[in-house]
DNA sequence: TTCGATATGTGATGTTATTACATTAGTCAA
DNA sequence: TTGACTAATGTAATAACATCACATATCGAA
């Protein structure tokens, strides 16, 4: 994998469904927007999330089931530490960012466990700032 | 609410699976268990799981879609903790436990940002030192 | 060109969760 | 006791999310 990923037709219509939307889509969702593109089963849009989570330009938000397009496209900066995500259950908007602290506190307890991670989730569930104050 | 929950049958059938279960266990998989208590639908186990969750008796484990019984039922030490879930991928097990300065700097993030957090999940996938060794 | 790997198309099915509505059981005040 | 209110329960139907199984197509390398 090259830091520009080729995609393929239909990864490309997938991302760009996400791309262009201002928060997180359901996989049926993005079905939806595309069946005008010729999409006509949940499972054109599946394997294009799988594909475009490998690569890294999506993620997936467990705790409502939705994918969002990566915000830091071009920074690999924290594609070695854990991200989190801040969902705000007003508007939908999520803030992605990361933090080596907690990183590197989750791994202390891994390592110290003897617990070889794959993959960590942390998603904060809340009001986010403008929602709040409006 | 006082220190010890009074529960109502479904709610202790329920809490009762799955606290004498290994590991998580599915809302269906609960269903399965307890037909033989009368219990005919989804929405029974759903509803008992709702109150138990609010009763901090339970966890719900976002990304397998399953619950589990809270492993530190007496000690209310990290209840303003964030908890964290190590879910091992072989054999199902859960860990579980809690970082203060985790759920610190995830303060920091929520309160220099205006997001008022509700709820956050922790959850770390992966494989767990027993069967990692094996 | 032939082979193998990757991508795609499609229907059916499996899994997880909620909606809508009816009924039952407990509580408390008049 | 009655009535009224609230919480809990029962049931069917449906919605929402995800995968399986199998067929076809596309593309690059030997």
């Amino acid at each position: 994998m090259t830091s520009t990923q080729e995609l393929t037709k239909n990864q490309s219509l997938v991302f760009n469904a996400l791309a262009r939307a201002d928060g997180p889509l359901s996989a049926y969702t993005i079905l939806d927007q595309l069946r005008g593109d010729g999409f006509r089963a949940p499972l054109q849009v599946y394997r294009a999330l799988d594909k475009l989570l490998d690569y890294g330009m999506i993620h997936r938000l467990e705790s409502i089931n939705a994918f969002v397009a990566c915000s830091h496209p071009h920074s690999h900066s924290h594609s070695h530490g854990m991200i989190a995500f801040a969902i705000c259950e007003k508007c939908g908007q999520v803030s992605e960012f990361s933090d080596d602290v907690i990183t590197a506190r989750v791994r202390e307890w891994t390592s110290s466990n003897g617990f070889k991670q794959s993959k960590t989730t942390i998603e904060i569930r809340g009001v986010c700032a403008s929602c709040g104050t409006a």
